[in-house]
RNA sequence: GCCCUGGUAGUGUAGUGGCCCAUCAUGUGGCCCUGUCGAGGCUGCGACGCGGGUUCAAAUCCCGUCCGGGGCGCCA
């Protein structure tokens, strides 16, 4: 017989046989009646064992069974108003396909809490938790909407390398490896490769790939490794058209994610707004004014730290009463490693850069990216990059680049804000940081 | 890189110099219980991260070390 389930044997009717299987959750013994409830990927299920009927033998090697081990359980289906599904089952057989050993590093079901440490040790007990199964079925319908939205923009979907000879910002951030001998690291990002694409005349791609950092961070919102979705456009008149594309793109994704996803929303209590394109724009020297506004003091130069930001979102969702915000007009010396920023032509002091923000925290950030190679030459020697290291990214824009941008989103960090994850590493089945390689 | 916090049974905690051969819960073992769903009752098991030091006395104070959590910088 084939395994079916929870939820299919729902429409069974009363009396027929099927099997199930899943994990031992738990096992309710009331002495001469036991009550198992296993768990499938659909729901949780009950399993009634008599002892009058099964007979006290095969009674008591049921109710002993460990928590947490898988079980196939062959029975008859009996309709009941006493459980959430609605039925439970009459067992015939009862079958261990593999016993869990006690007592288990991290209880699925116990009435205590445990550590984001000790869940992240034992992640595949975390992960059997309903709760935590829901947060990367919702990530899978969030890719699936952003997939979508490129799809129907008629983008392609391109995969850069990552293990690369030079990175795309400084070098403090890059994870070194051996490359045959030769040095190598892992890539920061796919910056530098979707330049490269315009440059060949595909005009429209993306990218939903790893990113590595090797920053020595501490924060909720920092993971060693993430992932990265970049968009590139060729032949655009400013970045007001890329911050156009990442708003419908934005504004499309939640959507199918509450059309597709809403209960599973509810299950985790997420009440989620859909912004609503465009996107508020406030230029950096408007941000600094606001914060000025609302008491901010600075000692030297004012800045955007981790504070303002929070500031800002709060001013906005009052004041306007929106999630998402565009911080545009990034002073240059703001980017100052990123050469491949373009100015305005009015204003050098000022790139076309900006960063998007959700809910106080920076979700993106892109701009128009500086096509003329004499310029982005006089940008890098700036910068004081090593321009022998970039030898093979410089060469494409020597013939024929069109005016470009895009912008590079966290994936994690999208899914986290909507969610209302207290850590990034919430949205990632087997989170990297400084102090984690394992699992 | 700087700063703040913490490490006590499998899990989560109480305990800040003697009242601690360490609290409670959960788990786990044994027993009782025929409709549980945070089942219930009785009973047992199980821990002070590591190394030094101070003291008559250290889970508790000091130093070092290892390992968590968080903030800032930085960033997606």
């Amino acid at each position: 017989m084939k395994r079916i389930h929870a939820k299919e044997a729902l429409g069974l009717d009363d009396g027929e046989t099927c099997k199930l299987g899943g994990w031992l959750q738990e096992i309710k013994n009331l002495g001469g009646i036991a009550f198992m409830k296993v768990r499938d990927r659909s729901g949780v299920f009950q399993v009634v064992l008599s002892e009058d009927e099964m007979g006290s033998e095969s009674f008591e090697s049921a109710v002993d069974i460990p928590r947490e081990s898988v079980v196939l359980i062959e029975g008859e289906k009996k309709s009941t108003d006493q459980t959430d599904l609605g039925f439970e089952i009459t067992p015939i057989s009862i079958k261990v396909e593999s016993e869990a050993d006690k007592p288990l590093p991290l209880g699925v079901v116990d009435r205590v809490d445990s550590e984001a440490g000790t869940r992240f040790n034992n992640r595949f007990l975390d992960l059997r938790k309903e709760e935590k199964r829901l947060i990367f079925e919702l990530r899978d319908l969030l890719l699936k909407g952003l997939r979508d939205f490129f799809a129907k923009e008629d983008f392609i979907e391109v995969n850069t390398p990552k293990i690369v000879a030079a990175g795309a910002e400084g070098g403090a951030t890059l994870f070194e490896l051996d490359y045959y001998n030769e040095k190598a690291y892992l890539a920061q990002s796919p910056q530098l490769y979707k330049q490269m694409l315009m440059s060949a005349g595909f005009e429209n791609v993306y990218e939903i790939g790893p990113a590595y950092r090797a920053e020595d961070f501490s924060t909720v919102r920092h993971t060693s490794e993430f992932i990265s979705l970049d968009f590139e456009k060729s032949f655009i008149e400013s970045s007001d058209e890329i911050m156009d594309t990442t708003s419908y793109m934005i504004t499309h994704a939640l959507s199918f994610v509450e059309e597709n996803g809403k209960e599973k929303l509810e299950k985790l209590g997420v009440d989620l707004e859909i912004p609503e394109h465009p996107f508020k724009k406030l230029p950096y020297r408007e941000c600094i004014n606001i914060l000025e506004e609302l008491g901010k003091d600075w000692e030297d130069e004012p800045e955007i730290g981790t504070e303002e930001e929070k500031m800002l979102g709060e001013y906005v969702k009052e004041e306007y009463g929106v999630d998402f915000f565009f911080i545009t007009e990034f002073p240059t010396k703001v980017k100052e490693g990123t050469f491949y920023a373009m100015r305005k032509d009015y204003d050098p002091s000022l790139t076309t850069y900006f960063d998007l923000e959700y809910k106080g925290q920076e979700l993106v950030s892109g701009g128009q990216r500086e096509h003329r190679y004499d310029v982005l030459i006089e940008q890098m020697e700036e910068a004081g990059v090593d321009l022998d290291a970039f030898n093979s990214y410089l060469k494409c824009f020597k013939y024929g680049m069109p005016t470009h941008g895009g912008i590079g989103l966290g994936v994690d960090r999208l899914l986290q804000q909507m969610l209302d994850l207290s850590n990034v590493k919430e949205s990632i089945l087997f989170p990297r940081d400084p102090e984690r390689l394992e699992p």
